[in-house]
DNA sequence: CCTTCTTAAATGTCAGACATATAAAAGTTA
DNA sequence: TAACTTTTATATGTCTGACATTTAAGAAGG
């Protein structure tokens, strides 16, 4: 660590940048401690409130985290997958609405990582990954089912999916492809017809993945892709028409 | 935004929480301007320093950038891929240090989010990206080369391709797969014939989506898979036998 | 009308203080 | 001696009030 800044505005995002290459190169190992607030305010020259800024900021990315008490202080953190899981689902679902990515745009990249790991989980799951798809196959079928909640377990079915394919890095990258897409599928009013056409599709989807066929599993999937494109366009022919008929 | 707060320790979490829902919710559009540090003190029943911790964390996270001046304030920020990119590219080399994942397992997940983008990138690519794929063959086939080197052109020839699919979503997924696993890829040491190899297989790769090949293109990947994790169980086994003739 | 000066509002930074949590050391008692 | 209690030191968490700096808009002057 080193300490220039010189010039900097934003003193506490250089620091945090400082203290953060010092993780990634690995000059501080997971649980090492950072020295106390003071210490840094003197090593870096700047008073406690600008260190405790900077030292938020990694806080904020799962860098770091904070000890009170005697034995406390600022600790590397282990980043571990299910805490980079939310960061990444809040990071794509904004990146999505932000940037107006089309419902197509989305969905065929959701897809094209989905069928990615279709032939690794159809040969890998375990009985628990077929359970779960199962049961949300039964509760998508459940007749005072609301949009939201069908959403929901389609996400959990499909997630079961990625999981089955026992690659945990696998699966942190589609969380932000699958999870991270809802709200736009949220947008979907799915009818009776379309859902039971649905669970009709994850049906044979989880039969070919209880037997281990990944070619069927993928095409498959790209049965369901194009369905679920043909819905969002119904939705928005619906949408269309309905702003005509108020303009008439 | 609500204030409760009540007994929460960790006052600028709480705060950041709520504003980031509120981002995220929509409840704040992009560049909309936030109340002032010292009107946000008020209303969450806080000092000034608590917020910006608060903001600090926020502004770690991208969601929003700071102006100073009369007219300053924070804006919530509109999140560009660009932007998260270098985060996501982060997060992904941490995890897989941090989480001691094998190199097979980083090797699976690259190359089958990758062999995702290779039917749309050989159906979209443009001239472009093919020129770029060429001509990072071209530097990788130079002798002189450093692995460190020979490496950064490998990530930038798969970027090449990646982004030929014509997808933001899928270029900024597969940032953190491609770019995230060099510091893995960084360990392997290229020998002349391993080079040429590569570089053989590269320019199959790039034919094969010149010629608008996808099937070809895949199964160029899935080769290119099996010969990256041969090169790195050499690498591995070399070591062990070097660590044998040491201990003797 | 254009330029320059002033002013006000906001963030950026600082210093010093107190509150609180926590583990280890010191003290106390059975 | 052993177990429990109290004290103490150290760290983060928070607050107050102040000053520095940047910036846009209004005021003053040519």
């Amino acid at each position: 660590m080193k300490s220039d800044k010189s010039h900097h505005s934003d003193l506490s995002a250089y620091i945090a940048d400082d203290i953060r290459n010092a993780i990634v190169s690995g000059e501080l190992d997971v649980d090492q401690r950072l020295p106390s607030e003071t210490e840094l305010a003197e090593h870096f020259e700047v008073s406690r409130p600008t260190v405790r800024e900077a030292l938020k900021r990694l806080a904020a990315q799962s860098l770091i985290r904070t000890q009170r008490g005697a034995t406390g202080g600022a600790f590397v953190r282990k980043l571990r997958f299910e805490d980079a899981y939310d960061t990444q689902v809040t990071t794509a679902a904004l990146l999505l609405s932000m940037n107006a990515v089309s419902f197509d745009v989305a969905c065929e990249a959701r897809f094209a990582l989905e069928r990615a790991c279709a032939p690794l989980s159809s040969t890998r799951r375990t009985a628990d990954h077929l359970a779960t798809m199962r049961a949300e196959i039964h509760r998508q079928s459940q007749p005072g089912l609301s949009d939201e909640a069908f959403c929901a377990s389609d996400v959990a079915f499909h997630r079961a999916l990625v999981d089955g394919a026992g690659n945990p890095v696998l699966s942190f990258q589609l969380a932000g492809a699958v999870e991270g897409m809802q709200p736009l599928m949220n947008m979907i009013t799915f009818t009776a017809r379309s859902r039971a056409r649905i669970v009709e599709l994850h049906t044979v989807l989880a039969d070919a993945v209880e037997d281990h066929d990944g070619h069927l599993a993928d095409a498959q999937l790209a049965v369901l892709e194009e369905y679920t494109r043909s819905l969002a366009v119904d939705v928005m022919e619906q949408r269309a028409k309905a702003v005509l008929q108020k303009s008439e």
